[in-house]
DNA sequence: CTGTATCCCTCAAGATACTG
DNA sequence: CAGTATCTTGAGGGATACAG
């Protein structure tokens, strides 16, 4: 059993899901991967991510320590960069995993379609 | 981008979340790795969850066809076994990173705490 | 440019009782 | 034993307007 912020995790799967799981934390790890990124540029390679929620789910990856925030500017408009950190680089053997299954699952699957 | 039941994906990450994102799915499949398990089982090793959302959940998966159910008699009371499909099993690479993580993590992020 | 504020809504998930 | 039925709650997420 595992305790994060008060809340209980029955095994080391449901840990790794509190950090990566929901709708669009991997997604936006996965384009963290190859650098940093501004919001805007975030915004354009996750089209249908709303502001808001896009915003959030950024917050909550900082809060756990697994993306950075950095401010280039002092006014508006500002310059934003987000990157991965230390320990948010020690997921990228599960993000691997995760795009790579999602590659090939389509040539499996008749459920998948690829647009 | 991917479509799937009718509902779109933008990128692979988004297509694997899709079968094994959300608050259990990786857990099961997880207790399903090392062979099949019958409902009660599953409930006893993951005493958090409730009938109604492991139902629900076995259900989804089993549409899915990541896993199977078999039934062994015909009338009450009823023995049902759950197990990984050929589909499912594909997913091993990615539970086991998923489950490393779980367990590495904690040494790192003072959030988890191991009971 | 990088967000917040506000409002709303759907759906995942929990609690509990009950059935074939 | 293996679920379903019913009701409830809350978080996740969407749309849009606005702010520093």
């Amino acid at each position: 059993m595992y305790t994060i912020d008060n809340k209980n995790y029955p095994c080391c799967t449901s840990v790794t899901m509190r950090f990566i799981g929901g709708k669009w934390k991997a997604v936006i790890l996965y384009h963290l991967i190859d650098g940093a990124k501004r919001y805007n540029e975030l915004r354009k390679v996750i089209p249908t991510i709303t502001e808001r929620t896009l915003s959030l789910q950024l917050k909550q990856m900082e809060e756990d320590n697994i993306i950075d925030r950095k401010v280039f500017t002092e006014k508006p408009p500002l310059m934003v960069e987000y990157t991965l950190t230390d320990f948010g680089r020690t997921l990228l053997p599960v993000l691997e995993e995760i795009t790579k299954w999602g590659k090939t699952a389509p040539e499996i699957s008749k459920k998948i379609i690829r647009n």
